[in-house]
RNA sequence: GGCGACGUGGCCAAGUGGUAAGGCAGAGGUCUGCAAAACCUUCAUCACCGGUUCGAAUCCGGUCGUCGCCUCCA
Protein backbone atom coordinates (compact mmCIF):
# COMPACT_ATOMS: atom_id res chain seq x y z
CA UNK A 1 0.00 0.00 0.00
CA UNK A 2 1.25 3.37 -0.67
CA UNK A 3 2.26 5.78 2.01
CA UNK A 4 1.01 9.74 1.69
CA UNK A 5 2.93 12.16 3.13
CA UNK A 6 1.45 16.04 3.17
CA UNK A 7 4.26 18.04 1.88
CA UNK A 8 4.78 21.46 3.03
CA UNK A 9 6.80 22.43 0.23
CA UNK A 10 4.45 21.78 -2.32
CA UNK A 11 1.00 22.22 0.30
CA UNK A 12 -0.31 19.09 -1.33
CA UNK A 13 -0.49 15.70 0.08
CA UNK A 14 1.47 13.41 -2.13
CA UNK A 15 2.57 9.83 -2.51
CA UNK A 16 6.04 9.45 -1.17
CA UNK A 17 8.07 7.77 -2.87
CA UNK A 18 11.73 7.64 -1.25
CA UNK A 19 14.98 8.62 -3.77
CA UNK A 20 16.01 4.79 -3.06
CA UNK A 21 13.43 1.94 -2.67
CA UNK A 22 13.25 0.73 0.46
CA UNK A 23 15.71 3.89 1.97
CA UNK A 24 14.98 6.96 3.73
CA UNK A 25 17.24 9.35 4.77
CA UNK A 26 15.73 12.08 7.31
CA UNK A 27 16.69 14.97 8.82
CA UNK A 28 14.97 16.45 11.66
CA UNK A 29 15.99 19.70 13.32
CA UNK A 30 17.02 19.04 16.69
CA UNK A 31 16.90 21.60 19.98
CA UNK A 32 19.00 24.30 20.85
CA UNK A 33 20.49 22.77 24.27
CA UNK A 34 20.85 25.17 26.78
CA UNK A 35 17.65 24.51 29.21
CA UNK A 36 15.55 21.78 29.99
CA UNK A 37 13.17 20.44 27.50
CA UNK A 38 9.16 21.56 27.47
CA UNK A 39 6.37 19.65 26.28
CA UNK A 40 6.43 21.46 23.21
CA UNK A 41 9.64 19.65 22.07
CA UNK A 42 7.96 16.99 23.47
CA UNK A 43 5.46 17.24 20.93
CA UNK A 44 7.82 17.12 17.57
CA UNK A 45 10.31 14.68 18.88
CA UNK A 46 7.47 12.38 19.72
CA UNK A 47 5.60 12.87 16.61
CA UNK A 48 8.85 12.15 14.19
CA UNK A 49 9.51 9.10 16.48
CA UNK A 50 6.53 7.64 15.37
CA UNK A 51 7.15 8.67 12.04
CA UNK A 52 10.35 6.90 12.04
CA UNK A 53 8.73 3.86 13.64
CA UNK A 54 6.08 3.59 11.31
CA UNK A 55 8.55 3.68 8.50
CA UNK A 56 11.02 0.89 9.63
CA UNK A 57 7.38 -0.92 10.13
CA UNK A 58 6.40 -1.34 7.28
CA UNK A 59 9.74 -2.31 6.07
CA UNK A 60 11.89 1.01 5.06
CA UNK A 61 15.58 1.07 6.22
CA UNK A 62 15.81 4.74 7.48
CA UNK A 63 18.66 6.97 8.11
CA UNK A 64 16.95 9.03 10.89
CA UNK A 65 19.40 12.37 11.56
CA UNK A 66 18.80 14.94 14.28
CA UNK A 67 21.39 17.32 14.92
CA UNK A 68 22.08 19.02 18.51
CA UNK A 69 22.37 22.83 18.01
CA UNK A 70 25.17 23.99 20.30
CA UNK A 71 26.61 27.13 18.68
CA UNK A 72 25.25 29.55 17.09
CA UNK A 73 21.79 30.29 17.75
CA UNK A 74 21.47 33.93 19.08
CA UNK A 75 18.61 35.94 21.12
CA UNK A 76 16.88 39.19 19.82
CA UNK A 77 19.87 41.00 21.62
CA UNK A 78 22.53 39.69 19.54
CA UNK A 79 23.48 37.45 22.93
CA UNK A 80 24.73 33.57 22.29
CA UNK A 81 21.81 31.63 24.10
CA UNK A 82 24.50 29.40 25.16
CA UNK A 83 27.04 31.96 26.34
CA UNK A 84 24.32 33.43 28.60
CA UNK A 85 23.29 30.22 30.08
CA UNK A 86 26.93 29.71 31.10
CA UNK A 87 27.44 32.96 32.32
CA UNK A 88 24.15 32.58 34.79
CA UNK A 89 25.80 29.25 35.66
CA UNK A 90 29.27 30.33 36.00
CA UNK A 91 30.33 27.33 33.55
CA UNK A 92 31.77 26.92 30.83
CA UNK A 93 29.73 27.02 27.64
CA UNK A 94 29.94 23.70 26.93
CA UNK A 95 29.44 22.41 30.16
CA UNK A 96 26.09 23.80 29.13
CA UNK A 97 25.77 22.19 26.38
CA UNK A 98 26.97 18.91 28.14
CA UNK A 99 24.95 19.20 30.72
CA UNK A 100 21.54 19.97 28.52
CA UNK A 101 22.20 17.55 25.76
CA UNK A 102 22.95 14.39 28.33
CA UNK A 103 18.99 16.14 29.95
CA UNK A 104 17.69 15.98 26.63
CA UNK A 105 18.01 12.77 26.12
CA UNK A 106 17.60 11.39 29.06
CA UNK A 107 13.95 12.97 28.62
CA UNK A 108 13.32 11.32 25.60
CA UNK A 109 14.38 8.38 26.56
CA UNK A 110 12.01 8.65 29.86
CA UNK A 111 9.25 9.18 26.99
CA UNK A 112 10.05 6.21 24.80
CA UNK A 113 11.59 8.04 22.32
CA UNK A 114 13.83 5.53 20.03
CA UNK A 115 17.23 7.72 19.49
CA UNK A 116 18.30 9.10 16.25
CA UNK A 117 21.10 7.09 14.26
CA UNK A 118 23.18 9.94 14.42
CA UNK A 119 23.09 13.11 16.16
CA UNK A 120 25.30 16.07 15.09
CA UNK A 121 26.52 18.85 16.92
CA UNK A 122 26.88 21.78 15.24
CA UNK A 123 30.36 22.63 16.76
CA UNK A 124 31.44 19.48 15.81
CA UNK A 125 30.70 20.56 12.33
CA UNK A 126 32.40 23.94 11.94
CA UNK A 127 35.27 22.27 8.96
CA UNK A 128 32.52 21.53 7.20
CA UNK A 129 30.10 24.76 7.63
CA UNK A 130 33.43 27.08 6.96
CA UNK A 131 33.75 24.75 3.44
CA UNK A 132 29.94 25.34 2.62
CA UNK A 133 29.64 29.00 3.31
CA UNK A 134 33.70 29.42 1.14
CA UNK A 135 31.31 27.38 -2.03
CA UNK A 136 28.75 29.93 -1.39
CA UNK A 137 30.96 32.90 -1.52
CA UNK A 138 32.60 31.54 -4.62
CA UNK A 139 29.72 31.02 -6.24
CA UNK A 140 28.14 34.64 -5.79
CA UNK A 141 25.64 33.81 -2.97
CA UNK A 142 27.77 35.37 -0.36
CA UNK A 143 30.02 38.00 0.48
CA UNK A 144 32.07 38.78 3.28
CA UNK A 145 32.19 42.22 5.06
CA UNK A 146 34.52 42.95 8.09
CA UNK A 147 34.84 39.21 9.28
CA UNK A 148 30.74 38.68 8.99
CA UNK A 149 29.83 36.40 6.16
CA UNK A 150 26.22 37.00 4.69
CA UNK A 151 23.88 35.03 2.62
CA UNK A 152 22.66 37.02 0.15
CA UNK A 153 18.60 36.43 -0.37
CA UNK A 154 18.51 38.35 -3.71
CA UNK A 155 20.75 35.58 -5.21
CA UNK A 156 18.73 32.53 -4.91
CA UNK A 157 15.40 33.67 -6.75
CA UNK A 158 13.25 31.08 -4.99
CA UNK A 159 13.80 32.67 -1.27
CA UNK A 160 10.68 32.29 0.31
CA UNK A 161 9.49 29.01 -1.27
CA UNK A 162 8.84 26.97 1.39
CA UNK A 163 7.18 29.57 3.98
CA UNK A 164 5.04 31.33 0.83
CA UNK A 165 6.80 34.72 1.89
CA UNK A 166 8.21 36.91 -0.96
CA UNK A 167 11.72 39.27 0.02
CA UNK A 168 9.57 42.57 -1.30
CA UNK A 169 6.84 41.97 1.28
CA UNK A 170 9.18 40.59 4.21
CA UNK A 171 11.34 44.13 3.39
CA UNK A 172 8.06 45.80 4.55
CA UNK A 173 7.30 44.25 7.46
CA UNK A 174 10.90 44.23 8.94
CA UNK A 175 11.32 45.57 12.29
CA UNK A 176 14.21 44.58 13.54
CA UNK A 177 17.01 46.75 13.25
CA UNK A 178 19.28 46.96 10.08
CA UNK A 179 22.75 46.01 9.81
CA UNK A 180 24.38 48.36 7.92
CA UNK A 181 27.06 45.91 6.47
CA UNK A 182 24.60 44.04 4.88
CA UNK A 183 23.55 44.62 1.65
CA UNK A 184 19.84 43.61 1.89
CA UNK A 185 17.71 43.59 5.37
CA UNK A 186 16.99 40.00 4.75
CA UNK A 187 20.62 38.72 4.41
CA UNK A 188 21.53 36.55 7.15
CA UNK A 189 24.87 36.06 8.84
CA UNK A 190 26.47 32.22 7.50
CA UNK A 191 29.72 33.33 9.68
CA UNK A 192 30.07 36.02 12.28
CA UNK A 193 33.36 37.60 13.65
CA UNK A 194 33.53 36.79 17.55
CA UNK A 195 33.70 40.09 19.60
CA UNK A 196 36.83 39.74 21.50
CA UNK A 197 35.03 38.84 25.16
CA UNK A 198 33.15 35.68 22.91
CA UNK A 199 34.61 32.60 24.08
CA UNK A 200 32.95 30.33 21.90
CA UNK A 201 35.31 31.14 18.47
CA UNK A 202 37.01 29.22 15.92
CA UNK A 203 39.45 30.28 13.16
CA UNK A 204 38.28 31.04 9.41
CA UNK A 205 38.85 32.20 6.28
CA UNK A 206 37.26 35.58 7.55
CA UNK A 207 39.12 35.48 10.84
CA UNK A 208 38.20 34.55 14.43
CA UNK A 209 34.56 33.77 14.78
CA UNK A 210 31.66 31.34 14.70
CA UNK A 211 29.01 30.14 12.79
CA UNK A 212 25.39 31.47 11.81
CA UNK A 213 23.02 29.75 13.49
CA UNK A 214 20.70 28.00 10.14
CA UNK A 215 24.30 26.82 8.51
CA UNK A 216 24.41 23.74 11.01
CA UNK A 217 21.72 22.02 9.76
CA UNK A 218 22.66 22.58 5.77
CA UNK A 219 26.27 21.44 6.69
CA UNK A 220 25.38 18.52 8.63
CA UNK A 221 22.39 17.23 6.43
CA UNK A 222 24.55 17.21 3.73
CA UNK A 223 26.82 15.55 5.42
CA UNK A 224 25.13 12.50 6.17
CA UNK A 225 22.51 12.41 3.77
CA UNK A 226 23.93 13.96 0.89
CA UNK A 227 23.12 17.04 -1.12
CA UNK A 228 19.41 15.42 -1.70
CA UNK A 229 17.49 13.25 0.42
CA UNK A 230 13.73 12.20 1.45
CA UNK A 231 12.73 14.04 4.22
CA UNK A 232 13.19 17.13 6.35
CA UNK A 233 11.17 17.48 9.35
CA UNK A 234 10.77 19.88 12.27
CA UNK A 235 8.62 22.15 14.30
CA UNK A 236 6.09 24.60 12.27
CA UNK A 237 7.41 28.00 13.82
CA UNK A 238 11.09 27.19 12.48
CA UNK A 239 9.88 27.38 9.07
CA UNK A 240 10.97 30.88 8.33
CA UNK A 241 13.68 31.93 8.58
CA UNK A 242 15.46 28.51 9.63
CA UNK A 243 13.96 25.90 7.21
CA UNK A 244 13.85 28.98 4.35
CA UNK A 245 17.57 29.65 5.04
CA UNK A 246 18.51 26.33 5.16
CA UNK A 247 16.61 25.37 1.80
CA UNK A 248 18.79 28.44 0.48
CA UNK A 249 22.26 27.57 1.42
CA UNK A 250 21.91 24.58 0.29
CA UNK A 251 20.18 24.53 -3.12
CA UNK A 252 22.58 27.81 -3.81
CA UNK A 253 25.70 25.93 -2.75
CA UNK A 254 24.75 22.64 -4.12
CA UNK A 255 22.52 23.27 -7.37
CA UNK A 256 20.38 20.49 -6.75
CA UNK A 257 17.22 20.53 -4.21
CA UNK A 258 17.80 20.16 -0.75
CA UNK A 259 15.08 17.92 0.90
CA UNK A 260 11.85 16.54 -1.40
CA UNK A 261 9.65 16.25 1.12
CA UNK A 262 9.03 18.67 4.02
CA UNK A 263 6.92 17.61 7.42
CA UNK A 264 6.36 20.01 9.76
CA UNK A 265 4.72 19.78 13.20
CA UNK A 266 2.54 22.00 14.88
CA UNK A 267 3.16 23.74 17.99
CA UNK A 268 1.79 23.03 21.74
CA UNK A 269 0.32 25.78 23.35
CA UNK A 270 -0.31 25.43 26.77
CA UNK A 271 -4.00 26.46 28.21
CA UNK A 272 -4.37 28.13 25.10
CA UNK A 273 -1.53 30.11 24.77
CA UNK A 274 2.00 29.20 23.36
CA UNK A 275 4.84 28.77 26.08
CA UNK A 276 7.24 31.18 26.36
CA UNK A 277 9.70 31.99 29.05
CA UNK A 278 8.78 35.36 29.36
CA UNK A 279 4.94 34.48 30.19
CA UNK A 280 6.30 31.95 32.94
CA UNK A 281 4.13 29.18 31.26
CA UNK A 282 6.40 26.55 30.56
CA UNK A 283 5.89 22.97 31.56
CA UNK A 284 9.17 21.11 31.32
CA UNK A 285 8.99 17.09 30.49
CA UNK A 286 10.34 16.22 33.40
CA UNK A 287 7.57 18.46 35.10
CA UNK A 288 4.80 16.38 33.06
CA UNK A 289 6.83 13.15 33.72
CA UNK A 290 6.12 13.31 37.47
CA UNK A 291 2.40 13.47 36.91
CA UNK A 292 1.86 11.27 33.85
CA UNK A 293 3.22 8.29 32.67
CA UNK A 294 4.83 8.57 29.73
CA UNK A 295 2.67 6.39 27.41
CA UNK A 296 0.23 8.37 28.64
CA UNK A 297 1.99 11.44 27.89
CA UNK A 298 2.42 10.12 23.91
CA UNK A 299 -1.33 9.21 23.89
CA UNK A 300 -1.75 12.30 24.48
CA UNK A 301 0.29 13.55 21.83
CA UNK A 302 -1.06 11.06 19.33
CA UNK A 303 -4.16 12.47 20.05
CA UNK A 304 -4.30 15.07 16.97
CA UNK A 305 -2.56 15.04 13.83
CA UNK A 306 0.90 15.68 14.03
CA UNK A 307 1.11 18.83 11.78
CA UNK A 308 -2.05 20.42 13.64
CA UNK A 309 -1.34 22.82 16.73
CA UNK A 310 -2.41 21.18 20.10
CA UNK A 311 -3.72 22.74 23.20
CA UNK A 312 -1.82 21.32 26.56
CA UNK A 313 -4.40 21.29 29.49
CA UNK A 314 -4.92 19.36 32.48
CA UNK A 315 -8.23 17.99 31.44
CA UNK A 316 -6.93 17.11 27.73
CA UNK A 317 -4.03 15.00 28.98
CA UNK A 318 -6.32 13.15 31.98
CA UNK A 319 -8.94 12.58 28.82
CA UNK A 320 -5.80 10.43 26.87
CA UNK A 321 -4.54 9.18 30.03
CA UNK A 322 -7.59 7.18 30.61
CA UNK A 323 -8.22 6.36 27.03
CA UNK A 324 -4.65 4.89 27.23
CA UNK A 325 -5.66 3.10 30.45
CA UNK A 326 -8.58 1.32 28.45
CA UNK A 327 -6.41 -0.12 25.88
CA UNK A 328 -3.44 -1.10 28.86
CA UNK A 329 -6.59 -2.67 31.02
CA UNK A 330 -6.96 -5.00 27.58
CA UNK A 331 -3.26 -5.49 27.23
CA UNK A 332 -2.82 -6.70 30.93
CA UNK A 333 -5.87 -8.93 30.61
CA UNK A 334 -4.35 -10.70 27.85
CA UNK A 335 -1.22 -11.12 29.35
CA UNK A 336 -2.76 -12.19 32.91
CA UNK A 337 -4.83 -15.00 30.66
CA UNK A 338 -1.67 -16.36 28.56
CA UNK A 339 -0.16 -17.44 32.06
CA UNK A 340 -2.79 -20.26 32.20
CA UNK A 341 -4.41 -20.68 29.17
CA UNK A 342 -4.92 -23.84 27.48
CA UNK A 343 -2.79 -24.90 24.13
CA UNK A 344 -4.71 -24.35 20.96
CA UNK A 345 -4.57 -22.31 17.26
CA UNK A 346 -5.53 -18.58 17.16
CA UNK A 347 -9.57 -19.16 16.60
CA UNK A 348 -10.76 -17.86 13.54
CA UNK A 349 -13.37 -14.74 15.24
CA UNK A 350 -10.13 -13.79 16.62
CA UNK A 351 -7.80 -14.02 13.02
CA UNK A 352 -10.48 -12.11 12.10
CA UNK A 353 -10.28 -8.94 14.47
CA UNK A 354 -6.57 -9.08 14.83
CA UNK A 355 -6.54 -9.11 10.58
CA UNK A 356 -8.75 -6.27 10.11
CA UNK A 357 -7.46 -4.31 13.09
CA UNK A 358 -4.06 -4.36 11.60
CA UNK A 359 -5.01 -3.16 8.33
CA UNK A 360 -7.11 -0.91 9.38
CA UNK A 361 -4.38 0.71 11.50
CA UNK A 362 -1.38 0.39 8.36
CA UNK A 363 -3.98 2.11 6.78
CA UNK A 364 -4.25 5.55 8.68
CA UNK A 365 -0.83 5.75 9.10
CA UNK A 366 0.12 5.54 5.80
CA UNK A 367 -2.47 8.55 4.88
CA UNK A 368 0.07 11.38 6.51
CA UNK A 369 0.91 9.19 9.79
CA UNK A 370 -2.41 9.79 10.83
CA UNK A 371 -2.28 8.58 14.15
CA UNK A 372 -5.34 9.69 15.96
CA UNK A 373 -7.33 7.25 13.64
CA UNK A 374 -4.96 4.33 14.04
CA UNK A 375 -5.18 5.18 17.92
CA UNK A 376 -8.86 5.15 17.13
CA UNK A 377 -8.44 1.80 15.45
CA UNK A 378 -6.54 0.42 18.45
CA UNK A 379 -9.49 1.57 20.59
CA UNK A 380 -11.72 -0.48 18.59
CA UNK A 381 -9.54 -3.28 18.59
CA UNK A 382 -10.32 -2.89 22.07
CA UNK A 383 -13.57 -3.28 22.64
CA UNK A 384 -13.51 -6.66 20.49
CA UNK A 385 -11.15 -7.68 22.55
CA UNK A 386 -13.11 -7.01 25.65
CA UNK A 387 -15.81 -8.94 24.03
CA UNK A 388 -14.03 -11.62 23.39
CA UNK A 389 -11.96 -11.85 26.46
CA UNK A 390 -14.77 -11.33 28.82
CA UNK A 391 -18.15 -13.01 27.41
CA UNK A 392 -16.59 -14.95 24.98
CA UNK A 393 -15.19 -17.63 27.71
CA UNK A 394 -11.53 -18.95 27.88
CA UNK A 395 -9.60 -18.11 24.94
CA UNK A 396 -6.70 -20.14 23.94
CA UNK A 397 -3.35 -19.88 23.78
CA UNK A 398 -2.55 -19.26 20.06
CA UNK A 399 -5.65 -16.53 20.34
CA UNK A 400 -4.20 -14.83 22.92
CA UNK A 401 -0.91 -14.68 21.69
CA UNK A 402 -1.47 -13.51 18.55
CA UNK A 403 -3.83 -10.73 19.99
CA UNK A 404 -0.64 -9.93 22.35
CA UNK A 405 1.55 -9.80 19.19
CA UNK A 406 -0.66 -6.91 17.09
CA UNK A 407 -0.55 -5.01 20.83
CA UNK A 408 3.42 -5.15 21.01
CA UNK A 409 3.23 -4.46 17.17
CA UNK A 410 0.70 -1.50 16.68
CA UNK A 411 1.06 0.13 19.98
CA UNK A 412 4.28 -1.20 21.15
CA UNK A 413 6.96 -0.71 18.22
CA UNK A 414 5.14 2.24 15.94
CA UNK A 415 2.95 3.91 18.59
CA UNK A 416 5.14 3.17 21.86
CA UNK A 417 2.25 2.76 24.10
CA UNK A 418 2.43 -0.18 25.33
CA UNK A 419 5.26 -1.28 27.10
CA UNK A 420 6.64 -4.98 26.30
CA UNK A 421 6.12 -5.50 30.11
CA UNK A 422 4.88 -3.46 33.07
CA UNK A 423 7.72 -3.19 34.87
CA UNK A 424 11.16 -4.67 34.10
CA UNK A 425 13.37 -5.40 37.74
CA UNK A 426 13.89 -7.64 39.92
CA UNK A 427 12.31 -5.71 42.26
CA UNK A 428 8.80 -5.42 40.10
CA UNK A 429 8.63 -9.49 39.91
CA UNK A 430 9.11 -9.94 43.36
CA UNK A 431 6.00 -7.38 43.69
CA UNK A 432 4.38 -9.27 41.64
CA UNK A 433 4.89 -12.29 43.40
CA UNK A 434 4.08 -10.69 46.64
CA UNK A 435 0.63 -9.59 45.14
CA UNK A 436 -0.17 -12.45 44.17
CA UNK A 437 0.12 -13.85 47.63
CA UNK A 438 -1.71 -11.48 48.86
CA UNK A 439 -4.64 -12.44 46.13
CA UNK A 440 -4.80 -15.96 47.19
CA UNK A 441 -4.80 -15.43 50.71
CA UNK A 442 -7.35 -13.03 49.91
CA UNK A 443 -9.43 -15.27 47.77
CA UNK A 444 -9.63 -17.99 50.72
CA UNK A 445 -11.01 -15.92 52.55
CA UNK A 446 -13.59 -14.16 50.40
CA UNK A 447 -14.57 -18.11 49.68
CA UNK A 448 -15.65 -17.88 53.58
CA UNK A 449 -17.59 -14.76 52.59
CA UNK A 450 -15.05 -13.05 54.84
CA UNK A 451 -15.69 -9.99 53.28
CA UNK A 452 -13.95 -7.91 56.10
CA UNK A 453 -10.64 -9.54 55.50
CA UNK A 454 -11.15 -9.33 51.52
CA UNK A 455 -11.90 -5.51 51.82
CA UNK A 456 -9.04 -5.02 54.00
CA UNK A 457 -6.72 -6.56 51.72
CA UNK A 458 -7.91 -4.54 48.75
CA UNK A 459 -8.46 -1.21 50.73
CA UNK A 460 -4.62 -1.33 52.17
CA UNK A 461 -3.39 -2.47 48.57
CA UNK A 462 -5.54 0.43 47.09
CA UNK A 463 -3.73 2.47 49.60
CA UNK A 464 -0.40 1.60 47.98
CA UNK A 465 -1.32 2.12 44.42
CA UNK A 466 -1.99 -1.30 43.55
CA UNK A 467 -5.59 -2.17 41.76
CA UNK A 468 -7.73 -5.63 42.47
CA UNK A 469 -10.10 -6.32 40.05
CA UNK A 470 -12.47 -9.49 40.99
CA UNK A 471 -13.25 -11.55 38.04
CA UNK A 472 -15.28 -14.67 37.19
CA UNK A 473 -12.02 -16.28 36.49
CA UNK A 474 -9.84 -14.76 38.93
CA UNK A 475 -8.53 -11.93 40.76
CA UNK A 476 -6.09 -9.43 38.77
CA UNK A 477 -3.69 -6.64 40.09
CA UNK A 478 -2.42 -3.25 38.23
CA UNK A 479 -0.36 -0.16 39.27
CA UNK A 480 -2.76 2.57 40.11
CA UNK A 481 -1.94 5.06 37.02
C1' G B 1 0.06 45.55 8.33
C1' G B 2 1.82 40.81 5.57
C1' C B 3 1.90 35.30 5.37
C1' G B 4 -0.28 30.76 7.09
C1' A B 5 -3.41 27.41 9.83
C1' C B 6 -7.87 26.53 12.07
C1' G B 7 -13.27 26.91 13.83
C1' U B 8 -16.94 19.28 14.08
C1' G B 9 -21.46 16.89 20.33
C1' G B 10 -20.07 19.28 27.53
C1' C B 11 -14.30 18.51 26.61
C1' C B 12 -10.32 16.39 23.22
C1' A B 13 -10.32 14.86 18.18
C1' A B 14 -10.59 11.93 13.06
C1' G B 15 -13.17 12.66 8.58
C1' U B 16 -12.04 17.04 2.90
C1' G B 17 -18.29 15.58 -2.29
C1' G B 18 -22.77 10.74 -0.95
C1' U B 19 -26.55 11.62 4.74
C1' A B 20 -20.76 12.49 10.97
C1' A B 21 -14.44 7.37 13.60
C1' G B 22 -12.55 7.15 18.42
C1' G B 23 -11.44 8.76 23.54
C1' C B 24 -13.02 11.53 28.05
C1' A B 25 -17.36 13.19 30.67
C1' G B 26 -22.96 12.38 31.31
C1' A B 27 -27.62 9.24 31.40
C1' G B 28 -29.86 4.25 31.52
C1' G B 29 -28.84 -1.03 31.72
C1' U B 30 -26.06 -6.01 32.25
C1' C B 31 -22.46 -8.37 35.35
C1' U B 32 -20.83 -8.22 40.62
C1' G B 33 -20.75 -9.87 48.10
C1' C B 34 -19.24 -4.85 47.60
C1' A B 35 -15.76 -2.26 44.62
C1' A B 36 -13.26 -1.99 40.15
C1' A B 37 -13.13 -3.30 35.21
C1' A B 38 -15.77 -4.60 30.99
C1' C B 39 -19.90 -4.81 27.73
C1' C B 40 -24.80 -2.92 25.75
C1' U B 41 -28.02 1.40 24.84
C1' U B 42 -28.18 6.66 24.59
C1' C B 43 -25.97 11.82 23.52
C1' A B 44 -23.86 16.45 17.13
C1' U B 45 -25.73 17.84 10.92
C1' C B 46 -20.21 20.00 11.39
C1' A B 47 -18.96 29.08 13.46
C1' C B 48 -22.38 32.13 10.37
C1' C B 49 -24.29 33.87 5.39
C1' G B 50 -24.58 33.05 0.19
C1' G B 51 -23.21 30.05 -4.14
C1' U B 52 -21.82 25.42 -7.19
C1' U B 53 -23.91 20.30 -7.31
C1' C B 54 -28.80 15.24 -7.97
C1' G B 55 -26.12 15.59 -3.29
C1' A B 56 -21.31 19.43 0.89
C1' A B 57 -18.85 19.29 7.35
C1' U B 58 -16.04 18.30 2.86
C1' C B 59 -15.66 22.82 -3.35
C1' C B 60 -16.14 28.53 -4.25
C1' G B 61 -17.11 33.67 -2.23
C1' G B 62 -18.02 36.61 2.03
C1' U B 63 -18.57 37.58 7.48
C1' C B 64 -17.18 36.68 12.49
C1' G B 65 -13.76 34.32 15.78
C1' U B 66 -9.21 31.65 17.51
C1' C B 67 -4.13 30.52 16.96
C1' G B 68 0.81 30.49 14.80
C1' C B 69 4.74 32.99 12.02
C1' C B 70 6.86 37.69 10.29
C1' U B 71 12.11 38.86 16.31
C1' C B 72 14.59 33.64 19.65
C1' C B 73 11.69 29.28 19.84
C1' A B 74 10.34 22.18 18.53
Amino acid sequence: MSLKIYNVLTRKKEEFVPLVEGKVSMYVCGPTVYDYSHIGHAKTYVSFDVIVRFLRYIGNDVLYVQNITDVGHMLDTGEDRILKKARQLSARPMQVVETYMREYFADMDALGVERPDISPRASGHIPEQIEMIQDLIEKGHAYEVDGNVYFSVVSFAEYGKLSGRRVEELEEGTREAVREDKRHPLDFALWKKAEPEHIMRWSSPWGEGFPGWHIECSAMANRYLGTTFDIHGGGIDNIFPHNECEIAQSEAAHGEPFARYWMLTGSLTLDGVKMSKSLGNTLTVKEALRRWRPEAIRAFILSSHYSNPLDFSDEAIEAAAKGWQRIWGAVTLVREQLRQAADGALSSEAALIVDNAKAAFIEKMSDDFNAPAALAVLQELTRQVNVLLNEQGPQTKGTLTAVDQLYRELGGAVLGIVPDQAESSANAEREDGLVRLLIQLRSEARQKKDWATADVVRNQLKALGIVLEDRADGTIWKAET
